[in-house]
DNA sequence: TCCTATGTTGTATG
DNA sequence: ACATACAACATAGG
């Protein structure tokens, strides 16, 4: 489900829990989110005290002290974190639980697309300290951009705008709405841009980051209707720009959504 | 019953 | 080795 900023409102979600010392975790380990676990759960975090919340992308991770170690969240296609007050009793798709002395904090995904990293340690693991720049930071500059495009030069920027090795955080929706904004049709080959619309791109880029992070960052909050967002999603749907008949279609292997009057294909 | 779903990874192919 | 395309993963809901 979530992208950059529904991340970094779930993850959030935990922040009440801050400074409290988990007392019980319970957890299925053979649940396919647990794949890459490197460490126990249990043991490793019973007796920690949860100290920060991070996100980067798509990907979250909770730092915890006394001992050291670094819980890594992905919620896939259906994840989500919820912090219950106590008692609780774990629902069919928890598959995740740390109590602590008041709170519940829940991992919960039911087609388990999503994953659990832990890692014990005052070092960070791999898995955090490799991730690339965010689309929000500075490192995030049009020269990277353009030297992505040219190296996938091939691929259609929609599949290209979901490659999280360079754009940590957008999903299929951010993608759409980038594209949307820029006018630039989502089949258009990554290396065929002029150097103008890679600028425009870019700068749509990072618009539609930091607007998602403002509308849905802190609370939930929903897009108004000005943007692609809320006519994307099923068939009828239409452009708020144009007011022509949105156009749906699978593109790099994902649904996609566009305006052929403002992104016509070139 | 059939189709879809805000994601990533492994594998095949060029 | 690199880039691209696609099946596979698992479940719920329309």
């Amino acid at each position: 489900m979530p992208e950059l900023a529904e991340v970094y409102y779930y993850a959030h979600r935990w922040e009440p829990a801050i400074g409290e010392t988990i007392t019980k975790v319970r957890h299925h380990p053979r649940a396919r989110v647990f794949r890459r676990l490197e460490s126990d759960p249990a043991e490793t975090l019973t007796g920690s005290r949860l100290a920060r919340i991070l996100t980067h992308g798509k990907q979250m991770c909770f730092r915890f002290a006394q001992p050291d170690s670094w819980l890594g969240v992905h919620l896939g296609m259906s994840g989500k974190l919820t912090l219950v007050p106590l008692p609780y009793a774990p629902d069919k798709h928890d598959h995740l639980v740390l109590e602590t002395g008041g709170h519940a904090l829940v991992f919960t995904d039911p087609r388990m697309f999503g994953e659990i990293r832990l890692h014990a340690g005052a070092e960070p693991p791999a898995w955090w300290s490799g991730l690339p720049p965010e689309c929000l930071s500075a490192a995030f500059d049009q020269p990277t951009l353009d030297a992505f495009l040219k190296r996938r030069a091939k691929a259609p920027l929609k599949a290209v705008l979901l490659m999280q090795e360079r754009f940590p955080g957008i999903g299929n929706w951010m993608a759409d709405e980038i594209l949307w904004r820029a006018g630039i049709h989502p089949a258009t080959p990554a290396g065929s841009l002029t150097p103008s619309l890679r600028s425009t791109l870019f700068q749509t880029l990072k618009e539609v980051c930091s607007d998602a992070m403002c509308v849905i960052g802190s609370d939930w909050g929903t897009p108004p209707d000005s943007w692609l967002f809320n006519h994307r999603w099923q068939d009828g749907g239409m452009c708020p720009k144009t007011g022509a008949r949105l156009q749906r279609e699978e593109i790099g292997g994902r649904t996609t959504c566009w305006s052929p009057k403002r992104q016509p294909r070139r």
